[in-house]
Formats: C-alpha cells, structure tokens, sequence
DNA sequence: CATCTTATATCTTATACAAGAGTTGGCGAT
DNA sequence: ATCGCCAACTCTTGTATAAGATATAAGATG
C-alpha cells in the first residue's frame, strides 16, 4: 500500500525513491523554505511520523542522514534542531583557516566595496543569464590580529534584494540564511598557490609575488543550486588550510 | 541482559558501548588484523549476526557506520567487500589533485631517494622515539605528462620491514595494505602556499621563488596510530587541489 | 532546597519483507 | 546430442516498522 509511488511508470524501479528518502526531501525542503528556521526545534519523530503517515523508524533514518550532512543537530533527551551557522560545529564547516600556532579562530571582516551590475564571469559560475545582474563584494579578513584573508564573493542579485543598502555583517552564512531564505548546504573548493599582484599585497602587507593561497569556492543552496561564487587570497606564513580526508 | 557491561562501573553511561558500535569495532579489527583482506568479501549479515549473537539489524548498522567511512563497500544482492585502494572511488580519497582541464587521472611516480636512520623531526610528527629507525622516500609525480609533485614520505621504519630493499610502486597505499598488513583509515592535511627554492624548482621545473602548494599529511590507520608522514609540494599552475565541504 | 517522579525526546535493538544478482536446471530448437 | 534461452531458486543487501532502553528537563514532594 505504501509503495503505490513505484508501480505508477511502467519500469517499477526507474524514478524509485525509497520512502526515507522522499521523508528526507520533503523535511528539507520544509528549511529551505523557512517553515522551520535556523536553531528552531523540530517535532518529535513520533509527531512527524503520525503527519506524514509513515513509522518513527523512516523518520529517524532520513533524519539520519540529514544529521549526517549537518543540516539538523539531534540531543538525546531534547529534540532535534535545524543546524545554525553560529554553532561552534556549524562554523568552521566553511572555514578552515587557521592560525599555525594558537586554537582555531573566527575571523573578523572589513567591507572594501560593495556593487551590483553586469558581470558574465560571475554569471556564468552562478548558473545565470550573462546579463542578469550580480551582487559583488570585495573585503579583507583579519585572523589573529593581521590582514590575512582578500576575498571577493559574487552573488546573484535576485536572490539577495536590498543586500547593497545593508550593513554587512561578519558571518555571511547567517546572514543569507536569516534575512534572505537561503540555506547554504555544501561547497566545493578549488586551490592553488598563486604569487600576489600589486594591489593584492599592498591590501595583505606583502611583497609583491609572494605566494598566496587562492581558494576558489562555489557554494550552494539546499536545493544544489550555486548561489554563492568566492575567491579568497590567503596569507599562509602564518596559518593553514585544513582538510580532512576519509 | 545484553547490558551487563553498563552496569560493571559505578555510573551506568561511563564507558557504555552501543551493541552496534561494539559490532563495528570487532569488524574494523578483524580488517585491521588482515582476517578480511582487501577487496575480499565478508560473510554475509545473517552469518555475523549468527556468529557474534545479535540481530542482523545490528550487524547492519555496523557496517552503515564502515561504509560511510569508506572502509567496505556494499553492493546490493551481491554482498559486502572490503575496501581496496584499486577501486576508482577509494583510489582518489587520498589524492585530491587534479588537472585544470582534463579528467582526474593518477599520476606515475619515479623515485629519487630511499634511505633509513634517526630522523627527530619525522619521528616526532610518527609519535615514536627521537631515536626509532624512520624510512624517508623521496619521489617525483608526473600529471599529465608534466613532473607536477615532489614529496617526502616518512614511515616507522619497524612497520615496514625491508621495504627498503624492495620496488616502491606508484600506489603505496595499496602495498601498505597487501604486504605490511596496515592499512590507511583516514588522514588530516594541513596546506599552505610557499615559494620554490633552488633544488625544489629544478625538480619540478619552474623558476626559483614560484609559488608551490605545499600539502603536510598525516595518515592514520585503522587503529588510529600516525603511520605516515609525508609533505608534498606541488605545481598549481595546471593543477588545482580540490576540498569538498559538506 | 535537594530529591524523586513523570513526561517526552532521541537511541538502540529486533523482525519481516522486498529487491537485486548470480546460479542452476529444464526444455525446446538446431 | 548439444547449444541457447528462460524461468525458478537461493543467496545477497535494502527497506519499513515496532517495541523497549536511555537521556533530559520540568514539576511534584519531602
């Protein structure tokens, strides 16, 4: 009875999602959406199984692998939880900087420039119309007290309406995620070493040709569509990337 | 009565194991030990479960946990196989380099130098005594036809006896695996971006002070011990090294 | 104010059945 | 008699569900 989705096309296993999965795309898209916003608290497993008409059991497993992606955050005893962008966890998912010597640390910012208009480089890395209109911020990070990060993020104008006449705060991913409805769920990363042009040292206080990390970071919304283009400049005399592999 | 061990210590959830955990870690030993060989298959969930006494649930949500961790690999109506370092997916865990513009590929290896003595610095990172044996592999990596790495491996020379005297292949991770019986579980790298000296830019072909992406690696096995360390420095000018966040 | 009870959340374990993938053996055509 | 095809069988992992255990916090109780 409970199957009826897999015998509708001819080929019963073409277009087949198991049951979890379906719970697992309807719960997030419920956050994408904003029904259940940032750090706010799920129903119980029981409540959402009664609604949707499945056991707690197929709940608990697309739960699971949301838990997985770090999109909800579960404590035995309490409840589970939409994951925020200013959890200690949460925070360090997008930013692996850090200091050479000293614990890990979130970064302070200072906007350099702020401007909307044409841009088919960006455009095209954001999946738009060469002539849609892109959001471009330019600004310079500070980690343990010296400029350490020139980075410049591109994003699409339609999405992010009155972002030019706001004041930009420090945790951007907060920010799309609060004031704009947009949920960043992952991020792809491609980096280089690359030797720093004038203007880029003069901003990071560094010999010209210096060797800097360049991270090229493409992020997307929960439902896989890149909403975020990034190019960082990094300073690593005295600091590093990590990455962990598994 | 499947409790008992919570109720030896005084309070209950000290050193308490979930049934499945406990499950898991006797699997990973018995691939750790070399048991379950790499690429072999496992006996099927019913025979663990009937083996070790639990529910083939239980079994189940062990090897959930390894195949996340990409230690099998499960194929449905088939069964489960211990993970090899061969397998295209596994083979690319561990080397995150890839051409700007052309498919993934791994790279050849030709090697420069292999020696073994007292070594403080690559002891001290292994965790072994300023004094035990290290082994130091010297090696240069070609991608797409293009000398693009240059790396030094070190090992705990007592984990790899008379490697020394033997043809190092390009895949190590696979000869860790197959002759010395240790296998690779996971590792943290710490990148940053540097400027070619003199005897790095002639290996690598490119002028002195051009900027290199320098990779430190740490490798653990299966146990959890440090059993490699290894720096690579690697052109980016072709190249990019890719980091997925998630 | 400390302790116990209770309600409710997630976590663990167990069981039944479905779907995928070889293997085997029957059966007809050649 | 032999080859090729196909259905049935049997093994595997995958999915769905339910019941009891454990953790947490709030309210009752002394």
């Amino acid at each position: 009875m409970k199957h009826d989705a897999m015998h509708m096309a001819g080929k019963p296993t073409l277009g087949f999602r198991p049951l979890y999965r379906q719970v697992r795309d309807i719960l997030v898209k419920r956050i994408a959406d904003g029904v259940w916003q940032a750090g706010q608290m799920l129903p119980s497993e029981p409540e959402i199984a009664a609604e949707l008409d499945v056991s707690p059991g197929t709940v608990r497993k697309a739960l699971d692998e949301m838990t997985a992606e770090n999109l909800v955050v579960r404590r035995q005893g309490r409840g589970t939880f939409v994951a925020k962008h200013d959890d200690a966890r949460i925070l360090f998912q997008f930013f692996k900087l850090i200091p050479d010597s000293s614990v890990r640390e979130f970064p302070d910012s200072k906007v350099l420039n702020l401007t909307s208009g044409i841009n088919p480089e960006a455009a095209s890395q954001l999946g738009l119309g060469r002539r849609d209109c892109v959001l471009v911020l330019d600004r310079i990070r500070t980690l343990a007290g010296q400029a350490c990060v020139l980075e410049r993020i591109c994003l699409p104008a339609a999405l992010f309406p009155g972002l030019e006449k706001r004041e930009v705060p420090n945790n951007l991913y907060q920010l799309y995620a609060m004031e704009f409805g947009v949920t960043i769920g992952h991020a792809s990363e491609k980096l280089k070493a690359v030797a720093a042009t004038g203007e880029e040292a003069q901003h990071l206080g560094v010999a010209v040709g210096e060797p800097l990390l360049r991270v090229d970071r493409l992020a997307f919304s929960l439902d896989q569509r890149p909403v975020e283009w990034r190019v960082s400049l990094c300073r690593t005399d005295q600091a590093h990337y990590i990455s962990d592999l598994r």
